[in-house]
DNA sequence: AGGCCGTACTG
DNA sequence: CAGTAC
DNA sequence: GCCT
């Protein structure tokens, strides 16, 4: 089983707070480390905003490499806040060291110190992403490091990286600089690189993927999608329901051509025959019967598509599942972008650190030309500021980006990013997980991390594992239309719409979203009466998908506030729980294969918020953020349980449609399957 | 210089 | 209030 | 980090 995965071999949990890391930013706060425990701050020399020019001053004194700051000095962080920097004393004087060490933090990176002097350097190295050392002989390096130099595979470079990366105002490679391991090409000196970047740059050029095929960050994951397993049950599915082609690729982009309108392809398998050609919500159920083998769910889209056009709002802009064109820059930059989440913390700026990656990451992906021909064409589209612009140079100058290629080589983060797929577990939560030993998710539910506190650490193992699988097309629709014929015994003439990735088109999908609400087309009798009803009905569903032990678990169940000020104002009722789908009749013989827990929402809402609730549940998150951050430039507020007037707060307006959101906003109206505007 | 989605639950 | 989820 |  594919959880195995999860118990990979990791050093035993221990020692790690023999060290701590110390960290002082240019101005503010000291962030505590992520790893180890926060050391008291050193003193800051010279506080506040001069600290700066202190540091330029200080650092010129005492280093012998001339420090030439480009006049503008940086402000922002260069160095990642994931990397962890350890000076080698050897032949440095104090003040040296501490000159270093304050440029280390000035650039956004942390110092990671020996504790005390029983503890080794070979335990330092253990956190520290690179060692800093004056030391120019690999000789004299390797026998600074002491013998487990070597397995830990940290870098010494000569100091004058950071310079130059100061010099820069990004973070550069380190093989110019590197001193031990030697590297085998003659890579010593500055010009180096060059040669070594030649077949990375021809891959960054030709849209391959960046990354070595091996990268860490696949020890903890699972696949993306498609995997063969996943691929078969697929299959079965199909087979339940009238036989179906497999499922395609992830896709749906521009063909090949210029903006405008665009023959989109775009998922179907919604298409239930009833509404217009845009209107592709609504129950997939009924379709089995169409026998001829029916279409895989990729087809043309008929309706006209938006152009593209350069905004900063990712809701302006058509995104396919994938960009046809800088796919590669995305996912590099989605490394980046990932680190920055997990280092965040609440109430610094960080976080809205990240959430720039975050917008500028949509606008490349949206950008309808390969920036490989023209790199510099990249600084023009809004959402790519002077930062992120340097990073794409140097991607297609190297064919990666420093930055992102040294998150990838950190073990660290390959494990708390994996924690972060668990329920339950944030940033902090997997910083403090791997920073009390957590390796794998057995010592996470140890920890009482993910939701190993209401379940308890077995039932954790069990349910957690299935939950990282992603879900494919056939059985969301199978589980949708289970909960909807539950419905349809209580309350008949209830129209759903599967939301989320799956309606967005992607093959595979981490949970199924089910919007519900009474269809006043289907039975206008048959409305909810009250807001209480509409809970008590809900409820009952959920009685009943446990009785037939569907439902194995209930994650949580909303109780959103019925008023505002005075005014009643209709809401949402949601579920979140788990289930474990019946084993497919037609899957039959292949009765081996257990079925897998699913996360599953169920969102009960009205016929006159529809539209509202389905686009709120649709995504993705920066095309919900960017059509909330757009209502509100337009006078409204909106979520997923209606747009209201910032006047009249207490007034929801009717939106039974989608395109009635959009139009109020003045957003041309986007198909699902172009608002896939994350990474 | 100020803002960055909006709401709800858990501990 | 911090952290997390959707 | 980027935009207004």
């Amino acid at each position: 089983m594919s959880s195995t995965r999860l118990g990979v071999p990791l050093r035993s949990p221990g020692r790690a707070r023999l060290v701590s890391a110390t960290s002082a930013t240019s101005s503010q706060t000291a962030p505590s480390s992520p790893l180890g425990s926060a050391a008291p701050a050193p003193s800051r020399a010279g506080s506040g905003a001069s600290a700066p020019r202190t540091l330029h001053a200080l650092v010129r004194a005492r280093t012998p490499d001339a420090l030439s700051a480009p006049a503008g000095s940086p402000s922002k962080r260069i160095l990642a806040p994931s990397t962890r920097v350890h000076v080698l004393p050897d032949k440095l004087g104090q003040a040296h060291i501490d000159a270093l060490r304050q440029l280390v933090a000035h650039l956004g990176a942390l110092n990671v110190v020996r504790s005390s002097h029983t503890a080794s350097v070979a335990v330092s190295l253990d956190y520290a992403t690179v060692v800093l050392s004056e030391i120019r002989a690999p000789k004299r390096a390797e026998r600074a490091l002491g013998d487990e130099a070597e397995s830990r595979g940290v870098p010494v470079l000569h100091h004058s990286w950071l310079t130059a990366c100061l010099e820069a105002g990004i973070q550069v490679p380190h093989e110019a600089y590197q001193i031990y391991p030697r590297l085998t090409a003659p890579a010593a000196s500055a010009s180096a690189s060059a040669s070594a970047s030649a077949s990375a740059l021809k891959r960054a050029a030709s849209n391959e993927p960046a990354s070595p095929r091996r990268h860490p960050e696949k020890i903890l994951r699972l696949e993306e999608s498609g995997t063969e397993e996943e691929q078969e049950q697929d299959e079965a599915y199909a087979a339940l329901r009238g036989g179906y082609a497999s499922a395609e690729e992830e896709e749906g982009g521009y063909g090949s051509h210029e903006e405008g309108t665009l023959p989109v392809m775009v998922p179907r398998g919604i298409d239930k025959g009833k509404g217009r050609a845009l209107d592709v919500d609504a129950s997939p159920s009924r379709r089995a019967s169409a026998s001829p083998t029916p279409p895989p769910h990729v087809v043309a889209y008929e309706g006209a598509v938006p152009a593209w056009q350069n905004s900063a709002n990712a809701c302006f802009r058509p995104t396919p599942i994938r960009s046809m064109f800088n796919q590669p820059l995305v996912d590099e930059l989605e490394v980046i972008r990932v680190s920055r989440v997990l280092f965040e913390k609440n109430g610094a700026r960080d976080q809205h650190n990240s959430a720039a990656y975050g917008r500028a990451i949509s606008a490349i992906k949206a950008y309808p030309h390969p920036l490989a021909k023209d790199p510099k064409k990249a600084k023009e589209i809004a959402g790519v500021g002077a930062k992120i612009y340097k990073a794409v140079l140097q991607f297609y100058e190297l064919g990666y980006v420093a930055e992102a290629r040294a998150i990838r080589g950190d073990q660290s983060h390959a494990i708390m990013k994996s924690f972060l797929d668990f329920y339950g577990v944030g940033p902090a939560g997997a910083r403090k997980a791997y920073q009390q030993g957590a390796r794998s998710l057995q010592d996470l539910c140890s920890l009482g991390g993910s939701y190993s506190d209401r379940l308890g650490r077995e039932e954790c193992l069990r349910i957690l594992p299935d939950l990282l699988h992603r879900i494919p097309r056939r059985e969301c629709e199978f589980i949708a239309e289970l909960i909807h014929d539950e419905f349809e015994k209580i309350h008949p003439g209830m129209k759903y719409t599967i939301c989320g990735g799956y309606r967005r088109g992607k093959a595979t999908s981490g949970d199924v979203d089910v919007v519900l609400a009474p269809d006043p087309e289907k039975a206008p009798v048959g409305d909810l009466k009250s807001l209480k009803h509409q809970t008590r009905l809900l409820h009952q569903v959920l009685e009943a998908l446990k009785k037939k032990a569907v439902m194995t678990h209930i994650v949580s169940v909303a109780q959103p506030s019925e008023y505002y000020g005075e005014a009643i104002v209709p809401h949402c009722d949601i579920a979140e729980i788990v289930v474990l789908p019946p084993s497919l009749p037609g899957a039959g013989a292949d009765a081996t294969k257990r079925p897998r827990y699913r996360r599953v929402d169920i969102i009960l809402t009205r016929a006159e918020v529809y539209g509202a609730t389905v686009l709120g549940w649709t995504g993705s998150k920066q095309f919900e953020k960017d059509i909330r951050r757009q209502a509100r430039q337009q006078g409204y507020k909106f979520h997923s349980t209606g747009l209201v007037r910032l006047e009249q707060p207490g007034v929801t307006l009717d939106t039974p449609q989608e395109q009635d959101i959009f139009e109020l906003l003045g957003v041309p109206y986007m198909p699902p399957h172009l608002r896939n505007c994350d990474a």
